[in-house]
DNA sequence: GTGAAAGCGCTAACAT
DNA sequence: ATGTTAGCGCTTTCAC
């Protein structure tokens, strides 16, 4: 502990008790002008910081929140990460940070996120909301946001995944692609859902639904969004009998590896092969990767905002933000012919 | 609170006091094998997790360190924050990050780190050190670990800045390069050493230091370490009279800008202008950018380690962990300049 | 080896 | 309008 001024020193000073100081401190109403100002100055004059565990243990009630990220791996986390720092900085609440890079360790973090650290809420990202995880959930008894993920039970922010899989599929189709693939993480509802979209596109272009065209990460072990689950994906994709002339990846991360494998293999993107991402994450924007935008910055500040709601009203009503993902065309689903990948941001 | 077992339910069920519950939770010896036992199977029945608000109010200290961070916007911080959490992930303590996306907002968020949370240490990132920021953080009495920047009376774990400038302008040189440039933050004492490298390796290789060569982001309000202070500044340069074969960036992200800058008047890189940049990034693999490579993950981790040390001895003498940082050659920085330095840029 | 009791700094009745 | 007092859940002497 620091300097340790508390409110004994601050009301021996001002000559009055622990209980008027605490009410000065803590703006309860019913205090003489004169006594408030008195105690407010010496307060000040003393550099008094509240003791934040005292108040917790007192209050029953901490101020901090804790988010609870699968992996730093992916920028997309880093952004809305952005918004909730805005957002909460405004706010009484700082930010613990429970993230993983594995996704074993996920619910390792959860449970702390939960239980050591007694926050006050608890933001989970991108996490698959299963009959098991609501359960600890609930128990906790702690408002819960999810974001970049959508359950029944609790509030979330996110973007409608089935749009963006239609957006994108329906983009390669404008341009007379036909066969167009996907490279899918292995795990998470978003994947699943975007490929719903991809399938409703192709469903209305009168376009036939080939399995062979979609691939998915097959490391158990792995979230599948990474680089190199793109660059696997890829690969096994382009094993298949016929190739696609067109690929929609359920991130840019992954989109990146898909690029890579396609370049190793002497594929030109978009000549040959058009790619289209998820995310719009920095590096796109220097890679000039085509890819769907998600409101990142905007998510984070919306869950704040999500989660002070929920501690005002804690019987309100679930809701849930969904957000529209906009489809940014850059160089790597340009026209078919060739393409060029430059260096210099289209947007 | 969750359900709110306390350490009175495990001391009524397992018929002991709650002195002997404590004691047994801390491995305070002096238990019978048969109570400690007893005590913990109970434990463990009741699903107790220990207050750690009241655990913080009685033992003096928080399990939490804080991480205060200058800017998100830039990557950096995101890899090293990933050593972080994975080193602490293994101790008793929890994250509390403290960023700001603007450089303002710095102080205030310090502040925050230093007593709104009275966290058990703090890790500052990138900061440079100000007598006035000395001040406050020996008033704190808090373990303080630098990150990415040094002071004498910090333990800190940090790059040598000056070998990279060195490393990579003579990386330049030894491609034939002859007026190198820089582009480099306006803030900061890392960039001022890796100015220093640039210097000197210019020095041994008895070329002259051109000041005009060397640019600044002017932004007061700015930290400079953006792609878009990497763009204006490299505009700056490029109004000079004589512009450089080579431009050596005080980081990826303003590396990136510069590249943009010189796409947009049509100067081809490297063949007009080579680039190196400094992080190495995750986007740098993708656009081919020559860097020096600092090992942001182990960085973190390193920097656990001190805060850890610093708690087992407070009046250890001061450490100091620098990396060296390694040149990374990729397609920015690779062919020779075409033929003489010309004013007009090629094609 | 174990228990009783005094705090840690603060909040919130309950008095006055 | 202000003071007294009883906790919040845990750690830690000090006894026995």
């Amino acid at each position: 502990m620091p300097v340790g001024v508390t409110i004994y020193d601050i009301a021996a000073r001002a000559r009055v008790s622990i209980a008027t100081v605490s009410r000065v401190l803590n703006d309860h109403a019913r205090v003489s002008e004169a006594t408030r100002a008195r105690v407010m100055a010496v307060a000040e004059e003393l550099g008094y910081q509240p003791h934040v565990s005292a108040q917790s243990l007192a209050r029953r009630k901490t101020h901090v929140v804790s988010a609870v990220i699968p992996m730093m791996t992916n920028y997309f986390f880093v952004e809305v990460l952005r918004g909730l720092q805005d957002r909460l900085a405004e706010s009484e609440y700082d930010l613990l940070v429970y993230a993983s890079n594995t996704l074993e360790d996920v619910d390792t973090q959860l449970d702390r996120a939960l239980h050591r650290g007694r926050s006050a809420g608890v933001l989970l990202f991108s996490m698959p909301i299963t009959e098991d995880r609501v359960q600890r959930l609930k128990r906790s008894r702690l408002p819960v946001i999810l974001l970049d993920c959508m359950h029944a039970e609790f509030d979330s922010v996110s973007v409608d995944n089935e749009m963006g899989g239609f957006l994108a599929t329906r983009h390669f189709i404008d341009q007379g692609r036909r066969r167009i693939g996907m490279v899918m993480a292995s795990k998470g509802a978003p994947a699943l859902e975007r490929r719903r979209g991809y399938e409703r596109a192709l469903g209305e272009a009168r376009l036939p639904l080939d399995e062979s065209l979609i691939a998915m990460s097959i490391e158990v072990e792995e979230h599948g969004y990474t680089e190199q689950a793109g660059y696997d994906t890829m690969q096994g994709l382009l094993q298949r009998p016929e190739r696609p002339d067109a690929v929609f990846a359920t991130s840019d991360v992954q989109a990146l590896g898909a690029m890579r494998a396609l370049k190793e293999r002497g594929f030109k993107v978009p000549g040959d092969v058009a790619v289209v991402g998820f995310d719009d994450i920095v590096i796109s924007k220097y890679v000039g990767l085509s890819t769907l935008r998600q409101p990142m910055r905007q998510m984070g500040e919306v869950a704040v905002d999500h989660f002070l709601n929920r501690l005002q009203h804690p019987e309100g009503s679930v809701s849930h933000t969904v957000f529209s993902p906009s489809l940014i065309v850059r160089t790597t689903s340009g026209a078919p012919p060739n393409g060029h990948a430059s260096l210099q941001p289209s947007s």
